[in-house]
DNA sequence: GTCTATAATGGGATAGAC
DNA sequence: GTCTATCCCATTATAGAC
């Protein structure tokens, strides 16, 4: 266990539940038990931690992502509810990587969205195209009436959906206890939410 | 325009933009040119003000929101799609209460699911439940086959997509800009979005 | 590579003159 | 009600000893 990655395990928890700009330095090196000034001497600046902790899952699961979406993009008969379905085993794999490891990605996509004006999304768009791409590819063929245009709106629509959704995640499985006696993990919040992007996504056009 | 108003229009632009963590008492103050000690004075605390903030709007919205879910509610024929078309007119009025008000108002409600640990969520829940009441009984009537539990998390995916599209919805309505060449406004956004959540909240059981 | 100490900046809040 | 000046605290980042 060196330093640098118990930098980054006590970033990435602190991040997904506080947010980039609601989450110091100070407390990042005080969970990690490390030294103030290791995360400059390792990575910098806050800011390139920031990107250490998400290309650590991205690069995990950008080659799984980009196969599942390949491969359910070149069936002819796959739904929507295929495509997106696609995105499961691969997201619950980062389980075996890292403890938490669907929750909290997916929590820090949330905040990378809302956090720090975009920079993050930009990180993402630009280093990791061929996912989005090989997505893309898979909704047109699986609902090729849809317009380029339609399907901009809709996809940001689901990202929408997912990113809210898991990031308030514990809220909501707690609730899902004490008002329904359910005792949830991420994955059943994963099978809720599939017919509900699906549906959203084969919406009528007007 | 007293200071008081100045201090409020000043914190309701750069809150929307920048967030409630990401704006300091010292922007505001400066971006409506009265002193730095005028928003402890007048409010107590940023904490305060940005209470105040939402209340502006909340008090505005809340009885015509409210008006506009009974009527919908109390009419037998009512399909989903109506429900979520009651938030229209009242959302959009918003823009006659001030410059870019539907427009900054959804975005704060999307920081204030984010930003500050849920404290605004809280906020609103306890002081404008009667909102939240007459929406689910609107959407219970229908769609009566949901069951609690389902509508629980469909609403929930629903308050997502919504927040987080209009959270994001500057970038969003640039990039249809320039990729689509459409000059949308916040108006198009909700009319795109609502055969979405529609179509996702009537989404088949399992 | 790790530590202490500290620089440099910016934050929220307040005291007290006017 | 408004201003200046300032307090006190937290932040990121770095210099320099070990």
């Amino acid at each position: 266990m060196t330093t640098k990655n118990k930098i980054l395990d006590a970033a990435e928890d602190l991040f997904a539940v506080k947010g980039f700009n609601g989450t110091s330095l100070r407390e990042i090196t005080s969970l990690a038990e490390v030294n103030l000034a290791a995360v400059n001497y390792h990575f910098g600046s806050k800011k390139e931690l920031i990107k250490a902790v998400m290309s650590r899952y991205m690069n995990e699961l950008a080659p799984n992502l980009e196969k599942a979406l390949l491969d359910v993009g070149s069936d002819e008969n796959a739904s929507l509810n295929d495509v997106f379905s696609a995105f499961v085993q691969p997201l619950l794999s980062l389980n075996n990587f890292r403890e938490n490891g669907t929750s909290n990605f997916l929590q820090l996509l949330g905040r990378g969205y809302t956090d720090s004006q975009g920079f993050l999304r930009w990180f993402l768009t630009t280093q990791y195209p061929n996912v989005i791409q090989y997505f893309v590819d898979a909704v047109q063929r699986a609902y090729p009436e849809l317009s380029p245009e339609d399907m901009f709106w809709r996809l940001h629509f689901t990202m929408g959906t997912i990113v809210f959704t898991m990031s308030s995640s514990d809220a909501l499985l707690d609730i899902a206890k004490n008002d329904f006696s359910r005792d949830l993990e991420i994955e059943n919040l994963i099978e809720q939410v599939i017919p509900y992007i699906a549906a959203g996504v084969a919406a009528p056009l007007k």
